[in-house]
DNA sequence: TGCAAAATAGCACGATCGTTCTATTTTGAT
DNA sequence: ATCAAAATAGAACGATCGTGCTATTTTGCA
């Protein structure tokens, strides 16, 4: 629910083809081939990039024309941004909303990085817009970093929260710092995915998991068992 | 010495203006520019990364034609590699040579550390072509990937030669994993360049660094002392 | 079934891209 | 100073890009 919370206030902006006044018509076909497009558009992203992304190559994969698929978004800024909402929501569905269901504490920081490692461990193949993004985006300013950016946060903020709560339940050692621990997961995540997507090095999800183990040895008052 | 060694062997590429029989003019002029051409494509390239670069813009802020820019690499390939190697050879100088005059083991380690920190803090500001570059070509084949994973690897194993070193030296628990280490270390800088670069979060060196103590706390026989 | 609205197509635009070809200028050893 | 080679410029190419404009088709309530 907090993640949700959050993200509800982001989605304010109208949709093009949005007229306030009349809205007789019900539109079901439109918004049914949009996330067709979508759908393809994210499925392009996540191997070559949010900014390899162009309306000319969507029209060919969806059978359309360009600018049958243009009239959709209205920019190519807009599609872009299209793509990062749908990937941060399917991120949430697969990582953060499972991991509610362990228990509050220690569970919960551990199913959260497993999930996390989950869906890396598939995105080693296909891609990361998040890490990506987050290259392509990182000095040029504008709606899409905005859009990226704040999912990002919003994800390591929810990860974060889940550390402060192993904390407060006494899980971790009281001179934890929740920040630093979460700085550390994250970059064994990061590590993961330079190491295994790009250098095609064999292991390093075992690595980036064993350095989980070594960060619980770290940060928590007692041993913990392995999962 | 061990670093230069290997590069030896990737620069056995011919230039485009080499004409193997005559050779009787040596070329001054040309080598010249061409190398104020990868200064300005270097500065660019941090920014916007490899993919971003182009030959006409490259040409405008030379002060060239396109054409005369072109010739100097034949194909807009050959520039990207052109860079890449040239920022490999800064990043050998300011941060591997450099740790070479502290001692063996765990000194020599955190000298790399060290090192490899000040050039990334100062590439918050600037980019990082072996993160942006790892992302771009991480499932594109070709010899722009395969110099960048070349210069990638190259480091990453004079690391962990560095760690390899410490472990003989008895600086290292006896159960210690050095790839293990060098993967976590990786992490750290990764994480460094993804939250003070992209989301601008401050105190990010300063988490790198503790994570660094963090895991020489772990892997090391004896209480380390911070430089 | 009619008919307005929504959805999609077709076409053209200016811009930029890497590259090729052919001049022109500059270099530097003789 | 000469003169070939090297360096650079200029123009044009086909391709692709995002986007605007105007048809045409399709949708779905009345």
């Amino acid at each position: 629910m907090s993640l949700a919370a959050e993200i509800a206030i982001e989605h304010s902006s109208t949709e093009p083809g949005t007229k306030r006044a009349p809205a007789r018509r019900a539109m079901q076909k439109g918004q049914q081939t949009k996330a067709a497009i979508v759908e393809a558009a994210l499925g392009l992203a996540t191997q070559i990039g949010l900014e390899g992304l162009s309306i000319g190559v969507l029209a060919e994969v969806t059978q359309m024309s360009k600018s049958g698929v243009f009239a959709h978004f209205g920019s190519r800024e807009e599609m872009q941004i299209s793509v990062v909402r749908e990937y941060f929501s399917r991120f949430e569905q697969e990582v953060f909303y499972p991991a509610l269901h362990a228990d509050r504490g220690l569970p919960r920081v551990q199913a959260l990085f497993g999930n996390w490692m989950k869906r890396v461990a598939v995105e080693i193949q296909s891609g990361c817009i998040f890490i990506s993004g987050a290259v392509e985006f990182d000095d040029r300013p504008g709606p899409v970093r905005d859009a990226l950016a704040f999912s990002v946060q919003t994800w390591l903020s929810a990860l974060y929260r889940a550390v402060v709560l192993a904390k407060q339940c006494g899980h971790l050692r009281s001179d934890a710092d929740e920040q630093q621990m979460a700085f550390e997961i994250h970059g064994l995540i990061l590590a993961l995915h330079y190491e295994a997507r790009f250098l095609k090095n064999p292991g390093s999800i075992e690595r980036a998991n064993q350095g989980f183990s070594n960060i619980l040895a770290r940060y928590a008052v007692t041993p913990v068992t392995p999962n």
